[in-house]
DNA sequence: CCGTATCCCTTAGGATACTG
DNA sequence: CAGTATCCTAAGGGATACGG
């Protein structure tokens, strides 16, 4: 489980979809950098956990929503969490890096 | 820094040295599976970003203890937070998956 | 004991092209 | 739009050997 939230395109995606329901293309869109193959891959990845629900609408062209469970929402605050404190950390570690950085020349 | 935490070697040192002060071979044993090359970088970029000391005795042999800094504490609790998440939601993950596998046949 | 230096292989993941 | 399939390379990390 914790190496889920190693994977950065996932925790960008909970990040994402915890503002709302998304389609693929929005999801596409927000994150930028991300390929269509991994954007498939981490969807399918986070539905398979059951922490994304997709629905799909056989439309023309196609429409499929992904909106977060319940579960996934509760990952979600976790990864907020992590994001809290790595706010609250940020200028201590980098304070730490250029000394260590100053100390290692 | 949520990349930190996405490196797998990385939690196991912070879990391990939540424990208490451990030297280098006694974090190698305490993590199977790691090599010598593995626990040198993750230590290194932990020492580097101030979240352990590292404390070396010029003895012979030599010896080195490693422990968490405050801000190191810090974060051990926030990934022993994750895990606790992880042990409620297991079964559901689970659950899940191998409905999915299921119906994905 | 505590590392550093090399080699080497696997795999993650980007780019691209193609379907329904 | 929403994917799937294929190719390809960059790098993470194991194994091994050596140094202080």
């Amino acid at each position: 489980m914790l190496d889920r939230l190693g994977d950065r395109w996932t925790v960008l995606v909970l990040v994402e979809l915890s503002k709302g329901t998304r389609r693929f293309r929005e999801l596409e869109r927000a994150i930028p950098g991300i390929s269509q193959r991994m954007l498939t891959l981490t969807t399918k990845r986070l539905c398979r956990d059951g922490l994304v629900e997709r629905t799909v609408y056989p439309t023309i062209p196609p429409q499929t929503d992904y909106r977060l469970t319940p579960m996934g929402k509760s990952l979600a605050d976790m990864v907020f969490a992590l994001a809290d404190w790595s706010r609250d950390h940020k200028d201590a570690v980098a304070a730490a890096r250029s000394r260590w950085d100053r100390e290692h020349a």
